[in-house]
DNA sequence: CAGACTGTTTCGCA
DNA sequence: CTGCGAAACAGTCT
């Protein structure tokens, strides 16, 4: 679910509420989340919150936190005071005092704030470690650039190293460029003009410049709406992020490209439904 | 009721 | 090593 611009808008998010807090109790309320000593935890200050691509890590002290959203995880922070610090609607589920169903741990603080980690499909990951050694996770250390530092260059060598591989496949592999998922990488290949089903050794250098370009407008833009909310997604204080409205392909199929009127098309890249307009995108 | 679909990552196989 | 396809799981939608 959440790719770059969901888990830095948490990130954001969650800074001025938890760093500085001394966190009082873990709960799991769920048998396969939570790996590592989860009550190592308790006593600790939250002195950080880091980010890897779509990895977030609270670092509290010499032990770290590293949370991984998957599909359908949320961070939901609430006030220790008993007011809501949540804005906009209640909204079904939600809004009520947590946890519910779908919450699978709960972080208590000293003075009362709760963070809790909600997951529907449990395919989200919460491990407590060692804070020198999560640079040493597989995951974090074969993260390639993210958009903000990818370059020409660098964009160039890669896909002719993968020269085989689709485009979106590509964009997707978080060793090559790292928080790019499924709306991103589509409305990325809008930006650029490209097609998501090319080959990465078709793509040419000015193409490879726009994607590097595209890539950042995109990432740019949809961490000014807070994200996307699909169905899960909230931020920190449980809103919405409204990427979305002003998406030009994905999810829109058979509606009109906002550049040249002609249907949005859809198809299966990579087993991953993919959105593009023939007409704007070659 | 069956089957397709969902924002991620990892694993196994060719 | 590259490049697929499936699996992990739960719920919604057609």
């Amino acid at each position: 679910m959440p790719e770059l611009p969901e888990v830095e808008t948490i990130r954001r998010g969650l800074l001025p509420h938890v760093v500085g807090k001394c966190i009082a109790e873990v709960v799991s309320r769920h048998p396969k989340v939570g790996q590592g000593r989860l009550e190592d935890l308790v006593g600790t200050t939250v002195t950080a919150i880091q980010r890897y691509g779509k990895l977030l890590v609270l670092e509290c002290g010499e032990l770290a936190c590293a949370i991984h959203l998957k599909m359908t995880g949320q961070l939901i922070w609430w006030g220790g005071d008993g007011s809501l610090v949540m804005g906009g609607h209640p909204e079904e589920g939600y809004l009520q005092r947590e946890p519910h169903k779908h919450t699978r741990l709960v972080f208590t603080f000293t003075d009362s704030g709760r963070l809790f980690f909600n997951d529907q499909r449990i395919f989200g990951t919460v491990r407590v470690l060692p804070v020198r050694e999560v640079q040493k996770l597989a995951f974090v250390a074969g993260l390639g650039p993210e958009p903000e530092q990818l370059t020409a260059e660098y964009l160039i060598e890669r896909l002719q190293a993968r020269k085989g591989t689709v485009l979106k496949s590509f964009l997707l592999d978080q060793t090559e460029v790292a928080g790019l998922g499924n709306i991103y990488a589509d409305e990325t290949c809008f930006r650029a003009g490209v097609l998501p089903d090319r080959r990465s050794g078709t793509i040419t250098p000015d193409e490879a410049k726009r994607l590097v370009r595209a890539a950042q407008e995109t990432i740019h833009l949809a961490l000014a709406h807070q994200g996307s909310s699909e169905r899960d997604y909230r931020t920190a204080i449980g809103e919405k992020g409204t990427y979305l409205s002003v998406a030009n392909v994905y999810r829109r199929t058979g509606q009109p490209c906002r550049t040249c009127g002609a249907p949005i098309q859809r198809v299966v890249v990579g087993g991953r439904s993919t959105h593009f307009c023939s007409s704007c995108q070659h």
